[in-house]
RNA sequence: GGACCCGUGGUUCAGUGGUAGAACGCUUCAUUCACAUUGAAGAGGUCAGAGGUUCAAAUCCUCUCGGGUCCACCA
């Protein structure tokens, strides 16, 4: 053996004798009893981050129940990651100077789908070398022909039963990347705006829009208010910049009299909160920007600015014309911003498919409640609660062609819409052949929110539904785990499946933290501060970077990458190496038949060390079982090094004997094999060389009841 | 507006009501030894602050201060 242990040479031969082995796959222990983990899907188009590095717990757990001869699944795949890709894409497209519009829906799927198969593979190798024991054969692909059956067969199902619907309401749009969003893809933003107040006639109203008020169809006020009660029902005369214009005062109960000059305008088109008040008073909607951010023929003059320059323009001549009383330019806001491309989001009305969420949160809420689905740190699960107690229907229409386009045809004579599972309709219920196929794609989320059941069911191993364990990062909470429960139950049941602790995806959700850069920022790629982990691979090997990350981090916790703890997990995972040294260069001494120098109380003393021994067995084994990763490492760490290295092997030399150095093999391999876990190349390459089996990764977890 | 997490030696963090812990760093010593990626010893903490519950609180409760995050969003 080396004095050094160097994982270089290791770690890709070893990884390549499991894998063609055959043992990462459940078949492997094929009577055991089901344990199954499916490992979030990687985007197909990315490289490797932390948060793939943190699937080291859904390793431990998988090499920890293979070893307990569960029938093991930990089952791979990837994601399409529609607005993500497109979004890259285009940006490729524009340093060539072109742009989507350039070019057909088909062709600018196929060019998005070949970029995307050149780059694909290359997280899976990543993966690979942080020695994850993942079933490559049972590999998935969001877009694989029958995955994308079972998505189109979920949205006939709700279509069917009514929990999807098509309408036209205000979506979060963004006009630069040219596609809707749902509520969780807004990201808000304090922001220092101005808030003009503005003349109507005999009223004067705050509002930070003045570009929106050729669309305006009312302004209310709150019903109490008795300084505008005589002008309720009213219609009003007022001066525009576009001339004289009539306007209704309404009231409603939503107005806040303290705010501005109590009476707001109605924006039923422009504004979320105008469009309910619409709703109520039975409003019209008069749309004055378009969907490429300027406005349209209704600002007249104005028709063709953009909404920043018809904000200025009609302010200027508001202005010169005495129609504003007053401008505060300090006002503090929110504004809510397309989270790929920063630009700010346009409320605009817009047809969508839409989920109606009430229906499928109400099962997902209970499950937990029950303690059917067990969320660990258990403090998530007010998140989770909060989520979905408050959800509101889903947009799951992106105007986008990269993913999987939705199912569903408009009849151009009797305007219904035709939901097939994926099949062209020959015809509509009217009998009209003239049906034209609607352009957007799902959300992701949507197809990813299905992804337990689909994965398990195209390969033939649904035995494996409920998965025993989801783990994945606590910031997608809402947008997966919430939807795959929401998603999995209501699938299950339209399986015909009953009891719902089989319609469950999983039954026990565990959430890790971000790993944040040394000094306890985010990294960002904004920042310049990102860590490739393969690099950390590379220098330190993958057993110290695993060791390093689960070693004095509590589960749900984030953590600073912190080099000094990767170096100690790298001087443990050489202190462990020395330790076999020790043990073989032992074996010569034996050969030697040098006489121990102590032999009193011989046996006693290697019978503490036995029991030593059972109970780390017995801690660690229960650690495990509790998720408790940190502590199990922590355990091992101190035992290993200084009780086994420190106490065990200095006080074997002068008792070495035939009897007493068996007995510390044993105990050496019982350590290895509670350790593989969470280092399994150098377990591997110890186990391996001490000829204890063929290979550590298969064989048994100890067992604490056994007798010395 | 609602909620969650964090605050523990110089640093990064564990801590499960019962004597304050680890790693790194620091100080001193050792070193023909499996390992200098080593060993032994040591210094260093009013556990953010205040109050409460308890025989006993870093731990449970309340409040305050500081740092971070999520959700909802009003002109």
């Amino acid at each position: 053996m080396d004095k050094v242990y160097n994982h270089k040479n290791i770690e890709e031969r070893i990884y390549r004798e499991w894998e063609t082995s055959g043992y990462f796959r459940p078949e492997i222990n094929s009577k055991g009893k089901p344990y199954c983990i499916i490992l979030p899907p990687t985007n197909a188009n990315g490289a490797l981050h932390f948060g793939h590095a943190m699937y080291v717990v859904e390793d431990i757990l998988i090499r920890f129940h293979r070893m307990r001869n569960f029938s093991t699944l930990w089952l791979p795949g990837t994601d399409h990651a529609g607005i993500e890709t497109q979004f890259v894409f285009e940006k490729k497209l524009l340093e060539q100077g072109k742009s989507r519009l350039d070019f057909k829906r088909e062709e600018l799927y196929e060019m998005i789908n070949k970029y995307v198969n050149e780059n694909r593979g290359g997280i899976e190798s990543q993966l690979r070398r942080l020695g994850f024991s993942l079933d490559w054969s049972r590999e998935k692909y969001t877009l694989d022909g029958n995955i994308v059956e079972i998505v189109y067969d979920t949205f006939k199902k709700l279509f069917t039963d009514g929990l999807v619907y098509r309408a036209k309401r205000l979506v979060n749009y963004c006009t630069f990347d040219g596609t809707s969003f749902s509520d969780l893809e807004v990201v808000h933003e304090d922001r220092t705006s101005s808030l003009y107040y503005i003349k109507y006639g005999p009223l004067i109203l705050a509002t930070t829009r003045p570009e929106t008020k050729f669309g305006d169809t009312a302004v209310a006020v709150h019903p109490g208010d008795k300084r505008y009660k005589k002008y309720v029902g009213q219609e009003l005369e007022i001066e525009t910049v576009l001339g004289k214009a009539k306007i209704k005062v309404i009231a409603d109960e939503s107005v806040d009299p303290e705010f501005g000059t109590g009476v707001v305008k109605i924006t039923p088109a422009h504004d979320f909160s105008d469009f309910e008040t619409g709703k109520r008073h039975n409003l019209s909607m008069k749309q004055v920007i378009g969907f490429d951010g300027k406005m349209n023929y209704f600002a007249g003059k104005f028709e063709g600015l953009s909404v920043r320059e018809a904000r200025h323009a009609i302010v200027k001549e508001m202005q010169a014309k005495g129609l504003i009383e007053k401008i505060d330019e300090n006002y503090k806001n929110r504004v809510g911003l397309c989270y790929k491309c920063k630009n700010v989001l346009e409320p605009l009305p817009l047809e969508q498919w839409f989920i109606n969420m009430q229906l499928l949160a109400k099962p997902a809420i209970e499950v937990v409640k029950s303690r059917q689905i067990k969320i660990y740190p258990k403090s998530f699960e007010k998140r989770y609660f909060q989520f979905l107690e408050n959800i509101r229907d889903w947009n799951i229409s992106r105007q986008i062609v990269w993913g999987i386009q939705i199912p569903a045809w408009k009849c151009e004579k009797c305007h219904e819409w035709v939901v097939t599972n994926g099949k062209i309709p020959q015809k509509c219920k009217c009998g009209s052949e003239n049906l034209i196929r609607d352009q957007d794609t799902f959300d992701t989320w949507f197809s990813s929110g299905q992804w337990p059941y689909a994965t398990l069911e195209t390969t033939n191993n649904l035995k494996f539904y409920p998965a025993d364990v989801m783990e994945t990062g606590y910031d997608i909470l809402p947008w997966w785990v919430a939807r795959m429960v929401m998603l999995g139950i209501y699938i299950q049941n339209k399986q015909g499946v009953k009891e719902i602790e089989n319609q469950i995806p999983f039954k026990n959700v565990l959430l890790h933290g971000l790993v944040n850069d040394p000094y306890g920022k985010k990294m960002s790629k904004s920042k310049g501060n990102v860590v490739n982990p393969l690099d950390l691979v590379d220098q330190y090997g993958a057993d110290a970077v695993r060791f390093a990350l689960i070693y004095g981090n509590a589960t749900g916790n984030d953590q600073a990458l912190s080099y000094p703890k990767l170096d100690a997990a790298r001087k443990f995972v050489n202190k462990l190496w020395n330790m076999g040294r020790f043990i073989e260069f032992a074996d010569k001494i034996i050969d030697e038949g040098k006489k121990p120098t102590r032999e009193s109380g011989i046996d006693e003393w290697n019978n503490y060390w036995c029991k030593k021994s059972q109970e780390l067995v017995k801690k660690v084994t229960n650690d495990l079982e509790k998720y408790n990763f940190n502590y199990a490492a922590e355990k091992l760490y101190n035992f290993t090094w200084h009780e086994f290295a420190d106490k065990y092997i200095e006080d074997i030399k002068p008792r070495m004997t035939p009897k007493t150095l068996e007995a510390m093999k044993d105990n050496f391999k019982i350590i290895l094999k509670l350790l593989h876990p969470f280092i399994p190349f150098v377990t591997e390459e110890i186990y391996q060389r001490f000829k204890f089996g063929k290979s550590i990764m298969v064989d048994k977890w100890p067992s604490f009841v056994k007798s010395i």
